[in-house]
RNA sequence: GCGAGCGUAGUGUAGUGGUUAUCACCCCACGUUGCCAACGUGGGAACCCGGGUUCGAGUCCCGGCGCUCGCACCA
């Protein structure tokens, strides 16, 4: 699985010591699953996500939401999550040891794990295993002991149980009223979200590759299924991807052959396929490492229709940074079963339907107080009469019961109904990013530490737009006016919005350069006798070491 | 969660129950050096946490926490 650990652990080595990832609370012994990003890192997190921003934001309908981390019981019953991200745990009333019930049951049934939260609790009352631990056989109610960390909102009686959110995508969708008023009842549109999300894993592993606290950010692309959604691919014609359907082999091709072949199902899909193709070359993975793989039907989530991965090939082989996943209409469906509330948008019909309304209904004022309790089922069995029945007649009601409807019991009905359109739930795409794993597989990409006149020699190859500080600033030495000079730069640069500049004097020239180069900065900044002359410095490249002389004002 | 291995300066490491805890890189100051990890002098910095055994524990034992790997779990 690792591909040669050595430079995984230098890498992992100078990722601590320079400040880019760290173990969280060390001090205090660490925390599984949780990492700082450190003062270099920090900023890197920080420009990833707003590199992810703008990219979505140049589409032109995406808006910008920020949702609370703390979410309601009730909000993520009904996205499924209570039910479909727990393990249900009893407890043996004995020796207190917890077991999972569907492990305890695995002798009574065939497929346990497929059990609800009831059946569980029934089977394991019939069947009363012996418990692991003491073989008593004493068992507590079956309690839901879910992925996702437990709170309680509110103090005391008044408080409610709630959760930390573990996907930001829930808030979006509970916000779909408000998205689609501010997007005047028109689709498509998409909303975006950066944030935390949590899921309380077993057993984290492999450093930032499964967290229990992460960065997610998260596009939900409304859209109406019953529209040509019309996506242009015509900038990705010379774009190969390698693609891994869920029948055949890995194969190399442009998404318009895939759509052509059926292979990515869904253009809409395609189309994000190839916008997150565009963003992760962006932030600097190598598209070599990079392919898409297309979940197998019994992999797929609870919501998904069609998902394909995005997935990078890194220290830890290849590894799902971003899920693209056809959700349907599962999740604004599912809010609108648990609220009651209209979850749709509107469309009108290329053609009216019109539709001719010949038929009878009851007479309520008659009809009522002659059938009393049964006269809701009798209006049921009138509609359903043809236009050229006659009064009195019998009528067999829903329940088998036969009434003599008379003619004073019913009105005719005639009339001409025009429908222009109709009430539907959009369809969602959502591709889903992991940023946490995104940041790792750039660092691994940009990491170099092959050699540099036969010395060992680390360079940070990360691209200038998320690359974390802007400019080194060295005084050559800190006299004659250098020092006074480089201060005065790197102020200037510091103060300047959107750039970070870090003073160096301390060390030979050479030493700085490498300092710099292995937290990537892009760009070195030299003061020499000259620059105190005529205010030019050095600009030395940090990929092809190549400098050239810049006035100082024209660098910004 | 189970099993195995591991935990020493910022990083990588040495360390036979008694050392001022080794070495290198590193970091800081001063000097020197006039553009790619130079040099000199001086300085800085560590035994994961808590118990136990012992006259004495980095070293042995127990527990916890963390890391790595395998199994299990997991989008």
């Amino acid at each position: 699985m690792q591909q040669d650990p050595e430079r995984l652990e230098r890498m992992s080595g100078m990722l601590k010591r320079r400040g880019i990832i760290l173990p969280a609370f060390e001090i205090h012994g660490g925390a599984k699953g949780l990492y700082d990003f450190g003062p270099v890192g920090g900023r890197l997190r920080n420009r990833v996500n707003q590199t992810w921003i703008d990219h979505w934001l140049a589409l032109g309908n995406i808006v910008e939401l920020s949702c609370p981390t703390v979410t309601p019981y009730a909000v993520l019953e009904a996205s499924g999550h209570v039910g479909e991200f727990s393990d249900f745990m009893t407890v043996c009333t004995k020796c207190e040891e917890a077991s999972r019930a569907d492990t305890l049951l695995e002798s009574f049934h065939a497929n346990p794990d497929a059990l609800s939260q009831s059946e569980l609790q029934h089977l394991l009352f019939d069947s009363n295993p012996p418990c692991p631990n003491c073989n008593e056989q004493a068992w507590s109610e079956v309690t839901a002991q879910n992925l996702m960390f437990n709170t309680t909102i509110g103090a005391g009686s008044s408080g409610r149980p709630g959760f930390l959110r573990p996907e930001t995508a829930q808030g979006m969708f509970t916000s779909f009223p408000a998205l689609l008023r501010h997007n005047r009842d028109r689709l498509p549109f998409g909303a975006i979200q950066v944030g935390k999300g949590y899921r309380n894993e077993i057993s984290p592993r492999q450093g930032m590759i499964r967290l229990r606290e992460f960065n997610m950010a998260e596009l939900e692309y409304f859209f109406n299924p019953h529209e040509d959604q019309q996506h242009d691919f015509d900038s990705w014609s010379e774009v190969e991807l390698s693609l891994v359907p869920d029948e055949g082999d890995e194969t190399r091709m442009t998404i318009q052959s895939a759509l052509d072949a059926s292979i990515v199902r869904h253009e809409t899909v395609a189309y994000f396929m190839v916008q997150t193709y565009d963003f992760l070359v962006k932030v600097g993975i190598d598209p070599k490492r990079l392919r898409f793989r297309q979940h197998e039907a019994d992999e797929m989530a609870h919501y998904a229709s069609d998902c394909w991965d995005a997935e990078i090939l890194g220290s830890y082989g290849w590894i799902e940074c971003v899920g693209i996943a056809h959700r349907g209409c599962f999740d604004l469906e599912s809010h609108e079963k648990a609220t009651g509330k209209t979850l749709r948008a509107r469309r009108e019909f290329s053609e009216p339907k019109v539709i001719e309304i010949d038929g009878w209904t009851m007479n309520g004022a008659t009809a009522g107080p002659a059938f009393r309790a049964l006269a809701g089922a009798v209006k049921q069995s009138v509609e359903s009469l043809a236009a050229d029945a006659t009064f009195p007649c019998m009528v067999t009601l829903e329940n088998g019961e036969k009434v003599e409807v008379l003619s004073e019991h019913v009105k005719r009905v005639q009339r001409t109904e025009t429908i222009s359109g109709e009430w539907y739930i959009p369809h969602v795409v959502e591709p889903a990013f992991g940023i946490d794993r995104i940041i790792w597989h750039v660092l691994d990409h940009a990491y170099d530490d092959t050699a540099k006149d036969g010395d060992a020699y680390t360079v940070l190859r990360l691209s200038d737009d998320v690359a974390p500080v802007n400019y080194c600033v060295f005084p050559l030495f800190e006299k004659e006016g250098m020092g006074e000079l480089a201060r005065t730069l790197h102020k200037k640069l510091s103060a300047t919005s959107g750039v970070v500049s870090i003073y160096d004097s301390s060390g030979s020239i050479g030493r700085r350069y490498a300092r710099a180069d292995e937290i990537g900065v892009p760009r070195c900044l030299t003061v020499d006798h000259q620059s105190v002359k005529d205010q030019t410095v050095t600009v030395r490249d940090r990929d092809t070491g190549e400098q050239h002389r810049v006035h100082i004002d024209d660098l910004i």
